[in-house]
RNA sequence: GCCGGGAUGGCGGAACUGGUAGACGCGCUGGAUUCAAAAUCCAGUUUCCGAGAGGAAGUGGGGGUUCGAUUCCCCCUCCCGGCACCA
């Protein structure tokens, strides 16, 4: 290339001073103020995407800028390394997950370090080392004395061809995707973590999180769901157990017209006994996929079971039936339904011919048709025996009594949250530390004998998980008696490994313990930034595991991040990139093309960091066509020579407004930068700045050392974004010193003074024209002379002035 | 289906607290430079009317509040993320 901007040579060079002078290595420094800035570790994929780049360009921009603001900057990296494409590629390739993914790591890594991220390495984590995961295991241990974990049956993904379990990424259709069967749903025995009991507390602590997004609080709450109403059971015909229920609104039980059980509840199979259609329903129920969105969005289907349930207050008889939309772990697997006032309950009573019945009637009198449709607003109670004219509150209350003093119910808060089930049937991940023995049932391995180690070198098939069939790992003593016992073969949810990673970077080499002293410096993290997709599980559980570790002892932080930062997706064509869309942009050929730099500035110029990014090609040539322009410009200056200090009582108009601009500048950059993270509107105004410094053509003493400010100034407001050239650029200017040490520029406030402003004119709120007034003019007087302008005067005409508005320094308004 | 977010020129975006819509960049058009090209530099670039001055329309669609709305409120459409075993 044509052009004396090297990045290739620069770049190395300032990388090799970063690395010579240990430069972002940080130790637990008691006199400066710390900041701990992180990015979502990435999972080890193979190659650095567009995506990661984005995400660590912008933590990286953060960081940098925080250090020039003299705080004492924490940013580790390191790998989220258990999980299922290792797997697929050890199937396809026949290549150890373990390998794979070493090799992978070695790969990213050596991408990071060209990208140039202020990365502290001595800190690098990879979560698949058994000096990682032991502590995981040990908390899990812990968690179990305590009563936080328990094991129970749930559902999972079956492939009947295969004989295995699958994710739900690996249903396509209702299919599994390597087999093509239709999938069922099966119950397995897998391992909680009580999240659940948390649940009020990372409820609330949601309102006292000013640095999260509004957004992904409001999910959080939603996810949690936690909504406060009546449970209440409903004796069932020939049934010793009555049928308990939850609803939010006992002001509508009048309305219940049916009931519904999921196909797997106890009442459904006993009635299958007898009855081979409804065996045969169930069975159907049975052939789909376990995600809810499949459930929420599929035909609504049901049976009658033939069996009624006695109306708690009316004594009359509601049919009972089993319908595929009720799940058996949501709540009790069986709900009320009252089609008058709820719309799914609505839609399946049209369906199957069931009986809509009002009792909730407009508080303001308007008459309503509950067969037309539903009414969910609350009002006053109609068709409700006793409970006839009371409004929601008096109706709850009085109908929560009835059930509390005959203890057929009870007040109780319910949450949409479940706990968190973390057992999973896979390999690669880390060892559940449990020991299975006849006698004395599920043990947990002790401390001592932690961790359990993953065998890293097996035979891999995709039938079922190797681990089965290794009788050495398998094959262990009874902590507890003994006696010839087996081993848990699952493995942990990888988000476990992503729930407390965070904390583990102040003390990885730490093999004594999960967390120590320097734990208590870093964390909590001040600044997390990581992809939406992440806004409720992943920074949920984490959230859990802080609680967890609190309550535990190893630290007084409850919750891990301060403030966060979702960024948005990389799009090409409008769409994610993906290699099966063939939309791929491989960073490492744009790199070797223009540089590091280049790259780092258009991701950040591109689009503010929370919106999706769309690529361009185009847009690359021209950061890397800026890149050159501010290369010239610096070393065009320095190369005509020492500049004398700058007097600034002796600048004439035109250096006065260049210094404003500079000044401006650093105003605006400072507050993009600092406050608002739009790395995007910083460079713009980095670009106008070198604009007005490229027309300044001015080579006197005065002028020449306004232009040096202005020029030092956009060295170092970029030096986060683009760090290699202002290293070398920085050096260019005459300095000894590293840009990397040098603070942020200051502030003249002096500079910004401004004699005269422009005020904008408008009739009626229409734009008329434009007028100078002196800075410190009146009201009245910008007044007149508004007044005076003759397009205005067009626009008033001969008619009377009703309003004057004007907003200082901004615009007067006249309407007439 | 439910929860969250988004929609502004040919394109990416800007307008931060209700006050000049389109900063900055890309692309395009014209010009300079060149044997030529690349690169670079200069000028123009929302649409429509107008020679110009200027005028009209305009921020996904429809309504509302206001002297003034991309911004606030109501309704709708489409797109994106999540929905508990992708990470």
């Amino acid at each position: 290339m044509d052009t004396p901007y090297q990045p290739e040579l620069i770049e190395a060079a300032a990388q090799q001073h970063w690395d010579s002078a240990h430069a972002f290595e940080v130790d637990e420094d008691d006199s400066k103020e710390k900041f701990y800035c992180l990015t979502m570790f990435p999972y080890p994929s193979g190659k650095l995407h567009m995506g990661h780049v984005r995400v660590f360009t912008i933590s990286d921009v953060i960081a940098r800028y925080q250090r020039m603001q003299g705080k004492h900057v924490l940013q580790p990296m390191g790998w989220d390394a258990f999980g299922m494409p290792a797997e697929n590629a050890a199937i396809k390739r026949g290549v150890p997950p373990a390998q794979w993914t070493y090799e992978n790591i070695d790969d990213m890594r050596g991408q990071m370090r060209r990208l140039g991220f202020a990365y502290d390495w001595t800190r690098e984590l990879t979560t698949c080392r058994p000096e990682y995961y032991r502590w995981e295991q040990w908390l899990f241990v812990r968690m179990f004395a305590k009563g936080l974990v328990y094991r129970k049956n749930s559902v999972v993904n079956w492939d009947p061809v295969d004989q295995t379990v699958l994710a739900n990424e690996q249903v396509i259709d209702g299919r599994g995707w390597r087999s093509d069967a239709l999938v069922e749903r099966r119950e397995i025995p897998q391992w909680f973590m009580k999240i659940t009991a948390y649940a009020d507390e990372l409820l609330d602590e949601l309102d006292r999180m000013p640095g999260w997004p509004e957004s992904v609080k409001t999910m959080q709450r939603n996810w949690i769901g936690r909504s406060e109403g009546l449970e209440l059971s409903f004796d069932v015909v020939g049934e010793e157990e009555p049928l308990t229920v939850f609803t939010t609104r006992p002001d509508t039980l009048f309305g219940v017209t049916y009931m519904a059980v999921a196909a797997e509840h106890p009442l459904a199979t006993k009635a299958a006994a007898s009855n081979p259609e409804i065996a045969a329903f169930i069975e159907e129920c049975k052939k789909t996929d376990a995600a809810e969105a499949t459930l929420e969005t599929m035909e609504k289907k049901g049976m009658p079971l033939g069996i009624s349930a006695i109306h708690p207050l009316s004594g009359e008889e509601v049919p009972l039936w089993v319908a595929n939309f009720v799940l058996m772990s949501y709540g009790t697997g069986a709900v009320m339904a009252v089609p008058g006032h709820d719309a799914r309950d609505w839609e399946f009573a049209k369906k199957h011919g069931l009986p809509i019945v009002q009792v909730v009637a407009p508080a303001d009198g308007t008459s309503i048709d509950v067969e037309e449709s539903e009414y969910l607003e609350h009002g006053v109670l109609v068709n409700s025996g006793d409970y006839d004219g009371m409004d929601f509150d008096t109706a709850f209350n009085a109908i929560a009594d009835y059930f509390e003093s005959n203890d057929r119910g009870r007040r109780t808060i319910n949450y949409r949250l479940r706990d968190w089930g973390v057992s999973r049937q896979r390999y690669w991940g880390a060892p559940i530390p449990i020991i299975y023995c006849d006698d004395c049932d599920a043990v947990p391995v002790p401390e001592d004998q932690l961790p359990v180690v993953l065998p890293e070198d097996v035979e891999f098939t995709g039938h079922g998980s190797p681990l089965q069939d290794i009788p050495e790992f398998v094959n262990a003593p009874c902590p507890q008696c003994g006696k010839p016992a087996r081993r848990e073969t699952d493995t942990f949810d990888t988000f476990v490994e992503s729930s407390w990673y965070f904390a583990r970077y102040a003390c990885p080499d730490n093999d004594q313990a999960m967390l120590d002293e320097r734990a208590a410096y870093w964390t909590p993290v001040d600044q997390y930034t990581g992809g939406v997709e992440h806004a409720i599980l992943h920074l949920l559980y984490a959230r859990f595991f802080q609680r967890v570790m609190r309550d535990e002892g190893l630290t007084d932080v409850s919750e891990p991040f301060t403030n966060l930062t979702t960024q948005g997706m990389v799009l090409k064509d409008g769409a994610k990139m993906s290699k099966n869309k063939g939309n791929t942009v491989d960073p490492q050929e744009l790199i070797a093309r223009y540089g590091a730099d280049t790259v780092r500035l258009f991701m950040m110029f591109a689009a503010p960091p929370e919106q999706a990014l769309e690529w361009s090609d185009d847009g690359v040539q021209g950061s890397f066509r800026f890149l050159k322009r501010f290369f010239a410009a610096v070393t065009e200056h320095a190369a005509a020579g020492p500049v004398e200090p700058l007097d600034i009582a002796v600048l004439s108009a035109a250096q006065k407004d260049l210094r404003r601009k500079t000044h401006q500048t650093i105003a605006k950059i400072s507050d993009d930068i600092g406050r608002r993270y739009t790395f995007n509107t910083a460079v713009a105004a980095s670009m106008e700045l070198l604009n007005s410094i490229n027309r300044f053509d001015d080579e006197s003493v005065s002028g020449r050392a306004v232009k040096h400010e202005a020029l030092e100034a956009v060295v170092l407001m970029l030096s986060p974004i683009v760090p290699h050239i202002c290293h070398e650029l920085w050096s260019v200017l005459g300095h000894d010193s590293a840009a990397i040490d040098v603070p942020w520029p200051a502030l003249d406030k002096g500079a910004l003074q401004q004699d005269e402003v422009e005020v904008v004119l408008q009739v009626n709120g229409k734009l008329r024209g434009r007028i100078s007034v002196a800075a410190d003019a009146d009201d009245e007087t910008v007044t007149a002379q508004a007044l005076a302008d003759p397009n205005v005067q067009k626009h008033i005409g001969d008619k009377a002035i009703r309003k004057t508005i004007v907003v200082p320094g901004r615009l007067v308004n006249i309407v007439v």
